[in-house]
DNA sequence: TGTACATCAGTGAACGCGCGTTCACTGATGTAC
DNA sequence: TGTACATCAGTGAACGCGCGTTCACTGATGTAC
């Protein structure tokens, strides 16, 4: 009759409590960080055995893997997102700023999972190198066919060297200016996520709306 | 005979071994990062026993705070020689770049304590607002006096919001181009330290000298 | 120079904690005939 | 519809580990007379 694969009762619990989890520890690494995630402390909270937890994951490593591939997958559809909702290319860059910077901001603690310090003894699954490819992908789109400003020497050697691109044929300038674009932007975010713009007295938006400003004439 | 404070045998070995541990948590810091750190294995690395420690440090927690001052403090003098050595000041800030980059390479984990994902739990010493601030004002005098580009925008809030900038007289423009010089610098850096440009195929110096060139028609 | 005392670095045992992970198990849910 | 079996979520005890920190103590070093 429904052509769907069938869902038993038992699959959808399974789901349920699988998701239920990650948004725990999600909960968790929001307020103590990504270091001191506890397979215990989850399982407590869910009114649950610690060991239980070994029906669902097959490990602490593993459930950190999926969290950030999770948070990989969600920026990454939060750029898709911002790309795809403006047709016009001109203001391309300057929404997935944006998008980049309210993610980011949304739960800095996801933010840092990715781009903050990396968790010592743990090494990023490889899909999140495709992830991280996909987003440069989406940025040299941004960047592609807008007018070119004057060329610079470091062009020539992005051209040389562009394995981060994968197949785009962005020319030198695009790539320049969509990896710069990336720095840059990261330069502000993470200084205010880490807390380096506290007591400092004036407003962090506004320096990196003055970034973005920068794109085009870059 | 001599005017110096006398130094008892008892204080010298005292600030010996203070200085050991310290050298042992950076080591240990640098191969595990900060969250690891642990009394009890730099104790037995020294071949003492745990609570020995407690006759240097009151805790884990001040022998961090000790580490992030020196940290913090290291980077000023390397900032401060910079500054010096170069009397023209046309290159003042292209200078302070090449000593930060330096100072951050040359020990990832010791830049990332400063920088990095913020330790959970852990507020940062009085003492390091201090030196951030004396930071910011080495690189405002980097910038003062050197022609200047057109107006911005943020130049006028970042003039009447000047709080970090303490008693430097910079005008809004030397405030905004010292701040996004700090911010750009820093996103090439920590993208860099976290491993976010490995296999990429470029060569991340050539993409920080570049934000250096740009300094200066910024 | 010698003796009595004070200082203080370091020890070893102990406390309480939480961690990840394994293992043999109970008991409920689903499946096959 | 009913019975026999298989699947599998979750438990509780246990292992071994390392952590920060306290406490009463030993023994060497320094100080005062």
């Amino acid at each position: 009759m429904d052509g769907q694969p069938a869902t038993t009762p038992r699959e959808r619990y399974r789901t349920q409590i699988s998701a239920e989890i990650k948004q725990r520890a999600w909960a968790q690494i929001a307020t103590t960080g990504a270091s001191a995630l506890s397979l215990n402390a989850i399982a407590k909270q869910m009114g649950m055995s610690g060991p239980a937890l070994y029906r669902y994951f097959a490990g602490r490593d593993e459930l950190l893997t999926e969290l950030i591939g999770d948070a990989y997958r969600s920026l990454a559809d939060a750029l898709r997102d911002a790309a795809a909702t403006h047709g016009g290319k001109a203001d391309g860059p300057a929404d997935l700023a944006r998008a980049l910077r309210d993610w980011a901001l949304a739960d800095p603690q996801r933010y840092l999972l990715i781009y903050g310090t990396p968790i010592p003894g743990y090494h990023a699954p490889a899909e999140s190198t495709h992830i991280a490819r996909s987003i440069m992908e989406l940025l040299l789109d941004a960047f592609d066919g807008l007018p070119e400003p004057a060329a610079e020497p470091l062009d020539q050697h992005l051209a040389a060297h562009r394995a981060w691109a994968g197949d785009h044929a962005a020319s030198g300038g695009v790539l320049r200016r969509a990896l710069t674009f990336w720095t840059r932007l990261h330069g502000v975010i993470s200084l205010q996520v880490a807390g380096h713009f506290t007591g400092m007295g004036f407003d962090p938006e506004r320096l990196f709306d003055a970034e973005v400003e920068h794109l085009l004439d870059q």
